[in-house]
DNA sequence: GTAATGTCTTTTATCGGGAAAAAACATTTT
DNA sequence: AAAATGTTTTTTCCCGATAAAAGACATTAC
């Protein structure tokens, strides 16, 4: 079977709602572009968008024929690669619960539950191990350290380091820097959601995320920024799993969100290090209380 | 091929040398402890000791019956890891120049070249990327991002950072931790090399990891600890690569390291603090100083 | 002559297989 | 009965192979 073709059909998805916007498609590099892979996936796309009549194809006239019906599209699961579903199908048994620290971690066993090959999973380890919540025994086995109290202690101490100081050089960055425009379309996505807060407070976690690495980059340290990688994966999964008090939630973090904001915007530093402060505070607090109390990490 | 069998061959030649000192052998089981393997392997290297008489393997009794001799060792090159081939092949090129910043890696031009799978390269490449010197394009090659001023200052920065926390975090541990006694003991190894520096000063290095590994584990938590690894990996190859005025600097490196482990026992947070600075800016110099001024990396 | 398309080559992602090493189970020894 | 040895099973590590995807080169269109 050696490699699916989700890159293909993820591509073709996409490519088929940019039909409804336009009479002809543009030229194969730049529809490469626009998808974000090689002309060879965007070749592919063209033939079977020919094929299925929904365009007529000839060197460089690319006509749309019909508007892309539900059935023309690859069904969602078939578009993720294979390490977006490793990834779900480890976290969601490690927050499921019964995934106790000390837990030792079999990657054949794995691979075989998962239904993929070994390599795919080692892969997953390896890279997932930077996350700080497995460990690698030489020679043999993983041992899962768990997704602790003690966890989430060490991750946003850390954050909590890297984000004052983040902000900090953000609120010292000169005017004419582009950072400025990007938090002024932030705010205002900020406000739009907040107004909107009934119906799409679910929408948050996504903009909490461009917000996030916005201040992270102004660090200008590669460790900072992707440091900030381990802390979106944790909460993206921390969201996902609880969901208690959502709504609740998300409205007191946008007006956190934009205090922190109006704090940058003024570049005094000690507004920004309180509103930083104060976010990153009820930031643990929701990460905190989502960690059941009782199973401590034993002392190795 | 499959695999090598250099986890054998290393424990065997660490056996050898176990033989000097006993008339016998202890259990398997033990021996397996000994040596960090298991008994499976244990038990490979007795059956091979029994055939080129080095000892009388009965069950429980296991007489040394002659020294070893060169001869019985296996060569040093055969007991590496292939992750430890790649790494030193690797890092030979990174540091040898001609690696500029923004270089494409090819996983199988690397695999050709070293004469390994492509698999041991891919999965290297994975563990490697979290030093931040090489990044990942999607469904695409690998990208040097270079050894640069840059990212010697970036990995300084984080550096301070985390020991600067983790010193203060030491020097208020109780009394009664278990870590004064290592402080101890690391004091008089450093007065010990400093005594005989103009001999031992090569050995400095890796008494240099084990005291700063001591101080960051102080800090309790997983990432500052982690972070070690960087920084280890780095210093680690500079030190290999750049031997300029190594003795002068290692004296230094040994008084300022004195000075240090006086201030923690001290527990003056401000004597602690300075001590600290003073070795981390020399530290940063020390690195920096071997890098050359000319190239930079370009901007995104 | 620039930028597209058409064609061919190389590289990446992934699997299955096999030897090395670990781990589990059964049996013996003290 | 605790701990060793003997035996069998399972897992890890690593290679080679193959389809998907990227990239390079050749050709054509404007």
């Amino acid at each position: 079977m050696s490699k699916s073709n989700n890159v293909y059909k993820d591509a073709y998805n996409r490519c088929l709602r940019l039909l409804d916007e336009t009479k002809s498609l543009p030229s194969e590099p730049e529809l490469g572009t626009l998808l974000g892979v090689s002309r060879t996936t965007v070749r592919s796309i063209l033939a079977r968008m020919e094929e299925t009549g929904l365009i007529d194809w000839n060197k460089r006239n690319k006509t749309v024929l019909r508007a892309p019906r539900p059935e023309d599209f690859f069904p969602e699961e078939e578009t993720d690669s294979l390490a977006e579903i490793i990834e779900r199908s480890f976290m969601r048994r490690l927050l499921a619960g019964g995934a106790e620290a000390g837990m030792q971690i079999n990657e054949l066993e794995l691979a075989r539950e998962i239904g993929v090959g070994t390599t795919s999973v080692r892969e997953f380890l390896i890279r997932f191990s930077r996350f700080g919540l497995i460990e690698k025994r030489r020679n043999s086995h993983w041992v899962l350290k768990g997704f602790t109290r003690a966890f989430a202690l060490e991750l946003t101490e850390i954050r909590e380091i890297f984000e004052l100081r983040s902000a900090a050089a953000f609120a010292a960055l000169p005017e004419d820097s582009a950072v400025w425009a990007d938090l002024d379309r932030l705010e205002l996505e900020h406000r739009q959601l907040a107004s909107e807060i009934a119906t799409r407070f679910n929408e948050f976690s996504e903009l909490d995320e461009r917000f996030h690495r916005l201040i992270h980059r102004a660090s200008h340290n590669r460790f900072i920024v992707d440091f900030y990688d381990v802390i979106a994966m944790i909460f993206h999964y921390h969201y996902q799993w609880n969901k208690a008090e959502e709504r609740q939630r998300n409205e007191v973090a946008i007006q956190e969100h934009l205090a922190y904001i109006a704090a940058l915007k003024s570049r005094d530093p000690g507004k920004v290090d309180a509103a930083c402060r104060k976010h990153l505070k009820s930031a643990r607090q929701t990460l905190l209380t989502s960690i059941p109390e009782g199973r401590q990490m034993q002392p190795a």
